[in-house]
DNA sequence: TTATCTGACACTAAATTAGTATCATTTATT
DNA sequence: AATAAATGATACTAATTTAGTGTCAGATAA
């Protein structure tokens, strides 16, 4: 249980473009992916405007209104999700660049530890929400699952303790 | 700002058996090590028994006492540090492998999120404190100071805020 | 006997993350 | 025109995690 690198603002807004994601161009409301997806309503509503503001997505005020997908799945990197709600992907706040700092001697581990950030940043820079797309379609498809929506919660009334989460 | 992959724990513990790693053989107090490397004692003096308790150290009581590197240098690595304070290198808390879960459609991001974790666990396992001692030579053989303590803090009297840290 | 250590453990404080609530405004529908 | 269903903006509280302090008992060297 450690490195909380995706909090809960970062897996819900992940989760809600995915939602997004297969319903693209049209506008889905935040009450809509609230209970698709087990997320806490308002907390989403603040990650919805969040991804907005950040031009992910776009959205329609009133009645029949939501959010809709306005960049290229494909355009989309989990990495930016995170940078968004989370800041730059770091493992050290360290202000080496900047001065030879107090404690320069363990730097031999700060070494160690920006090489690992910028291998992390990458690989969450590869991510892409097309291919989460596609992956989750693929298993939608192997699942040859009786009922056609396609995916939603299975246990669980939605914001009661879901069992498991991505962090 | 963000993935806090490495706590004060963990770092603290670092600089601590880095100074151990330097003085092989010798038992050193968890005064010294606290000037030295301006760690909060207090903090500190837990650090040091858990590393205790961890096999990595072992202490003499009374007067002369202090703390003593147990093990190879070699044969710590800094993974094994942070899993004492950590736990587990893990991204992700999900139950995916007990049971198919609520969210199980976010599975395609899990899958990635795991991958990432083993590389990042690779990583840091691969980093031994043997490595860092090294290093630390290195970079002090290569400063060409006049001074001989091998590493210590430069500015700030101990315990004010150092101007950085490794997380 | 005293000063200097560690062992054990309880406690507080600070920071971050998670979640809730409110009100104004927009828009489709009737 | 009224209403219901949305978002925009923003303030607030709660929960959790991380960081740091304090105390006392027992061990050991001088
Ligand atoms: S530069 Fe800050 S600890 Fe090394
Ligand atoms: S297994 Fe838990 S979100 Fe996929």
């Amino acid at each position: 249980m450690l490195m909380k690198v995706l909090t809960k603002n970062t897996d819900y807004a992940i989760r809600a473009l995915l939602v997004l994601g297969t319903h693209e161009g049209e506008y889905v409301s935040a009450r809509q992916i609230s209970q698709q997806q087990g997320i806490p309503y308002q907390f989403l509503r603040r990650i919805l405007q969040e991804l907005n503001k950040n031009g992910l997505t776009t959205s329609r005020e009133g009645a029949h209104g939501g959010v809709r997908l306005e960049k290229n799945p494909d355009a989309i990197r989990v990495r930016d999700v995170i940078e968004i709600f989370q800041g730059k992907v770091e493992l050290s706040e360290c202000m080496f660049r900047k001065q030879i700092c107090a404690n320069r001697a363990s730097c031999v581990l700060r070494h160690e530890i920006m090489r690992i950030e910028e291998i992390v940043s990458r690989e969450f820079g590869q991510i892409t929400l097309g291919k989460l797309l596609t992956d989750l379609t693929k298993l939608n498809a192997t699942a040859t699952m009786d009922h056609t929506d396609e995916f939603e919660i299975i246990n669980s009334g939605s914001h009661e303790k879901t069992d498991c989460d991505h962090r």
